[in-house]
DNA sequence: CCGGTATGTATACACCGTCCACAATCCTTA
DNA sequence: TAAGGATTGTGGACGGTGTATACATACCGG
């Protein structure tokens, strides 16, 4: 079980040039398989070729470098929905466009979560407030992160009168609710060997309840 | 940060008597404060007053004691949520009675998340297919376990016309996810501060939601 | 009563996170 | 340009963990 720590050709120089970043690197590939728990320190040390204490240079505890990992993966979900985002047309009626923007939000979510399980589970079984905080190194080119994005699909709503006022408020709440609970799902629960296509089904009916329950 | 082992007053008989029910009860105690992370074998059999390996006669191992206490985890649960259905009064229209059975699924999963949060993390972060196997060790006093009650209220709104058949088949899905959602992130995520009526509010309006947009 | 089987013990290993003292290198400043 | 402090990586150690293997004790059915 243990992973077989892949020899790099023991570094000539002293020092490492960029060990943070090898180690930071290291991490996200350790989480993107295995997840969270899969984040070990001395593990990530052999990968950068370098002995174990020499990582407490640059990060101050295991937990320190996990929540690292953690915001390069809340980073790489805003990247996803950024991208998602960017294929709408702005389209005839705002109404449409703003309703297209809510879907393209969870759609990009649920996707990130099927094709990078590890890091969707280091983002968010990992503590630490993970939106709330204004930190770029969550953010993606928007400088947004996945969060404050879900915000910014809610007010066009509320622009084109799709969502009243008295509604806003908190609406980011109820609507990451459930998309992330059936990411979840579809992760770790019964819905795990569901066919790709009947988890899209589901993911379509979960949306629209959130659309119209919202 | 270690756990004061409790030194119990050393058993003088050679065999212990319960051990396996010793050692799960540890087990639950050390979820209930810690969550899944807390579940370490060694403490349990610390707690137990016996020798480490002394747990392999009953646990194959650190996972399958982890297993056994998620199982009990989901089997409080399951007994929190019937406790919340008992409380009903079938009352006039079955078709309010139904929604009211909804409504209380939600209500119990909600609380129980927050009276409970290690054990509720214990229960749903941990692998293992969740709800689908039958397994009585999860189950409540009626031999349901949580998934399948939710399946039961939904049933009665099926019936109470509330519900039109289309739309019955994998409804669950769409009401545990935002359900389990939203204590995950009043658990451990950014709604972690919200005082207990600001997160009722919250609650009542995803319930709401769920109600209105399934 | 005796022997097999279940249960708990002893010892040991590999791995982990982290602390401390030390060595090599770099960078500023005199 | 030489010196000396600040950075960064090394070496060794400690206590913690899960788990394997061999052994000791107690129970139970013939």
């Amino acid at each position: 079980m243990a992973q077989a720590a892949v020899q790099l050709p023991a570094r000539s120089t002293y020092r490492h040039g960029d060990l943070r970043r090898a180690l930071l690197d290291a991490g996200i590939e350790l989480a993107r398989r295995g997840g969270p728990d899969a984040v070990v320190l001395r593990e990530a040390t052999r990968r950068a070729g370098v002995v174990p204490n020499a990582a407490y240079r640059h990060f101050a505890s295991r937990q320190d470098l996990l929540q690292a990992v953690r915001a390069a993966a809340l980073s790489a979900l805003a990247v996803a929905m950024e991208r998602e985002l960017a294929r709408l047309r702005p389209g005839a009626h705002p109404a449409d466009h703003a309703r297209a923007s809510l879907r393209a939000i969870g759609v990009a979510y649920l996707r990130f979560a099927r094709n990078e399980p590890g890091l969707f589970r280091t983002a968010f079984a990992v503590p630490g407030d993970p939106e709330t905080t204004v930190n770029s190194a969550m953010a993606g080119k928007t400088g947004l992160n996945p969060f404050q994005l879900l915000g910014v699909a809610l007010d066009r709503l509320l622009a084109a009168g799709v969502l009243t006022a008295d509604r806003r408020p908190g609406a980011e709440y109820l609507a990451w609710s459930a998309v992330h609970g059936l990411a979840m799902l579809v992760l770790e629960g019964p819905l795990r060997r569901l066919t790709r296509t009947q988890a899209r089904g589901i993911e379509q009916r979960l949306l629209a309840m959130v659309e119209n329950g919202l």
